[in-house]
DNA sequence: AAAACTGATACTATATTAGTATCAATTAAA
DNA sequence: TTTAATTGATACTAATATAGTATCAGTTTT
């Protein structure tokens, strides 16, 4: 089982580097070299960041993507949500009105709290966060 | 993102029905019907649950399969382990010693804590309780 | 005008998940 | 003792999700 894809690891990684440089537009390029993403792979994850508003750009020469959020305010959460879908334990049915299954009444009743709890965790981890923990990691030996 | 498959899904219905009528043999073919499961698909599931002596089996007419377990020592967690792979948040990668990425390295605590908590959590989900939760919603109107 | 960029989108490859089919071996019962 | 109901093992197909590549038009700086 696997939580986290590469359009969310990749999408954090790229975010991480934007925050770093806060206020200056960094080339899709660069961002991919300088963190071992694919290139295109790369330039559709930052399109569909901008959609969110999580980041904007600028076309041309010294074009690029910027962040202008505050770094605090995007949790790894949304990440999943954008490039995963919506946090679910299980399957759609499961939240019909009715349920046809009893089994399944059970253990959507456990489920929806699991999902509450996987979907508060990630919603404590921030890009914010996460570059300081960067940061912090950096000065040490 | 969907954490539950229909492997885990079908599985922990199986295995619900088996734990109900503990001590006898349910075909495969029964269960299948009485809960909704693809009966080839199912097959599959329970030979895989007795690889992993959660269940028993007993050849031709009148055969099938019977939980020896007490449900409370299966958990959802180890059913998730079987169909889906031990849980991990991300990627191998991030468990090696030394990791090229920097990002990686603080993501990692991050991911290490939160495969913790989700794994915790299913963990307290037993097809026991499960079990008493199910005859508990019977009873009520 | 050229070069360095993004926007949009189409395409391919691989892996995972879901489901089906088949045949041999076993056992209870007619 | 034959038949029917069953599991064991395994091969196969289909659908979906994930990962990655390619192309071309438009924009902006130099």
């Amino acid at each position: 089982m696997k939580v986290l894809t590469k359009n969310t690891d990749y999408a954090i990684r790229a975010l991480l580097a934007l925050a770093a440089k806060k206020g200056s537009f960094l080339s899709a390029k660069s961002i991919a070299t300088e963190n071992d993403i694919p290139y295109q792979f790369l330039r559709r994850l930052l399109q569909e960041m901008i959609r969110h508003d999580l980041i904007v750009s600028k076309d041309g020469v010294q074009g690029g993507f910027m962040m202008e959020k505050d770094p605090d305010e995007i949790t790894v959460t949304q990440l999943i949500e954008i490039f995963q879908g919506k946090v679910q334990v299980s399957e759609c049915m499961f939240r019909k009105q009715i349920c046809g299954n009893r089994a399944r009444c059970v253990l959507r009743h456990e489920i929806m709290r699991i999902e509450q709890v996987v979907q508060s965790e990630f919603e404590k981890v921030t890009i914010g966060k996460l570059l300081r923990d960067l940061e912090g990691a950096a000065l040490k030996p």
